[in-house]
DNA sequence: ATTTGTTTAGGTTTCA
DNA sequence: TGAAACCTAAACAAAT
């Protein structure tokens, strides 16, 4: 398969090294605070020239690898031609567009090389076989749902510290603006929660 | 000419 | 840090 030399690998990691962490981005970082002026954001009106217009919503790229959704399609179907399968997927999934040529190798591509799917008999018209899933194939989906599943309660537990410091922030706030009342300024940037109200979802107390 | 199927090559991401 | 998996692109041949 691929070969990779050395400097290749050598450039790889420079470059992946070289992507340093955004700190305006980074939300679990207070630095900014020490700038933070919170009545600069209070009674602020945004001139109508500066108001950012919001990009159309794009289409997410859904988190299933190809194999995954040959195997959905596969599946539901049972049997399938090529073409069959790409209407599957642009049909489920509008990431992939009908008219877009690259996914569609990529399709062809896995067909051939994963040992998962099987190729039948030729197609009673057209070009090409039917398609189907190999009689010894490993579910890929159970995977991916155990995974889903392994990846939610981790992003909960992950999600959970930012609420935690957005509080901090409030309260880190306050103590620099000891007149302001953050709570009733109607600011909206600043997240008046409680804090039984952070344990609870965070499911500190009752538990996952 | 177009679609399908195979193969090669290399970039990118994830995980142990 | 290396290996493996995954993604993308491209070349090419065979079938329609």
């Amino acid at each position: 398969m691929a070969t990779r030399t050395v400097g290749d690998k050598a450039k790889w990691r420079r470059r992946k090294l070289s992507k340093i962490p955004d700190d305006d981005n980074d939300c679990a970082s207070l630095a900014w605070l020490l700038n933070f002026r919170l009545d600069a954001l209070v009674n602020v009106t945004v001139p109508e020239d500066e108001v950012r217009v919001e990009e159309p919503l794009t289409v997410k790229k859904p988190p299933y690898t190809y194999p995954e959704l040959i195997e959905r399609a596969l599946r539901e179907r049972g049997e399938l031609t090529v073409s069959g399968i790409y209407q599957w997927i642009s049909d489920h999934f509008p990431f992939y567009k009908a008219n877009d040529e690259r996914w569609k190798n990529s399709v062809r591509h896995n067909l051939s090389i994963n040992p998962h799917f099987r190729k039948g008999a030729r197609a009673s018209q057209g070009a090409g076989h039917l398609w189907s899933l190999a009689a010894n194939a490993i579910d890929l989906l159970p995977q991916r749902r155990e995974q889903e599943k392994t990846e939610r309660l981790e992003a909960h537990i992950i999600e959970c510290p930012k609420v935690i410091v957005l509080d901090e922030a409030a309260i880190a706030a306050a103590s620099i603006i000891p007149d302001q009342d953050i709570f009733n300024g109607g600011a909206m940037f600043l997240n008046p929660v409680s804090a039984e109200q952070v344990v609870r979802e965070c499911g500190l107390i009752t538990g996952l």
